[in-house]
DNA sequence: CCGGAAATTAGACAAAGTCCAGATTGCTGA
DNA sequence: TCAGCAATCTGGACTTTGTCTAATTTCCGG
């Protein structure tokens, strides 16, 4: 799959979200690199030319493709949030020292043994995260 | 165990901290509660009475803590990041709508089919964390 | 008691993210 | 066409978490 400007309008609309022009050029960022991005990046990323996407409407744009399930948010970085385009389940590896973060299929893994949850909870979600480092 | 301020000092010692006034009451705040605290809440209860440490000592005594091996950091929420003096191995509910972090006890847990890391890597730590909210 | 190393401090600073009031955009229906 | 309206976008002020630094205080060994 290739990632075009013009999938995005579709992608987006699939999703029930407006595709404006800035939303196009948030959602291409993420999606035509596959990467995680923190919502400097992908300011960077759409602005590389000139000035074209204010901070507020960046993060405004994140948040949104957030709760319509367009990407999900990778917390490891205790002074970031990434923003990953890709929400199949899957887990995250962490190089602390240089903070590259990469996907772990979920397919293979498994996961037994956690205990039941109150009636009145759900599960949102399980994030797995490995961090690693270089060997001394 | 009760985790009174002199047994901190034996504690602090035990791990390599050198136990000052601050160190003693930051790790008291730690471990009397067995709670999961960020340096905000650490602060605000080191200071109840009257004003006693600064932010510069809470902030360098948790990382201390850290490096020594004494607490955990849990990273659940983009904004701030909590401190665990359960060094245990264990994993995290985290509710999303109130913030409330509880551990899961790691005995019965398995996780299974990681991929094997590149030989120059070793793990550091492995974070579950269960993302759970309550049913609409 | 002296001198130096370790620890603490106040406050300036930095970075990520939020908020708001006003400006733009893009429909919709007459 | 275009007036009106809702949705969107914007700059910039603001908040919060955390870092940094230079100056002070504390603690010890001799």
């Amino acid at each position: 799959m290739h990632y075009t400007r013009d999938n995005m309008a579709g992608l987006l609309r699939g999703h029930d979200i407006n595709p404006t022009h800035q939303r196009i050029e948030i959602a291409h960022a993420l999606f035509s690199r596959q990467a995680h991005l923190s919502a400097d990046q992908v300011m960077a990323i759409v602005n590389t030319r000139h000035s074209e996407t204010s901070k507020a409407t960046v993060y405004n744009t994140l948040k949104l493709f957030l709760e319509k399930g367009l990407v999900r948010e990778v917390i490891v970085d205790p002074s970031k949030v990434f923003f990953d385009p890709n929400t199949t389940p899957h887990h995250h590896i962490y190089e602390v020292d240089s903070g590259k973060l990469s996907d772990i299929d979920a397919e293979h893994v498994q996961i037994t043994g956690l205990p039941p949850l109150p009636d009145n909870m759900v599960t949102e979600g399980i994030d797995l995260i490995v961090r690693v480092r270089r060997k001394a």
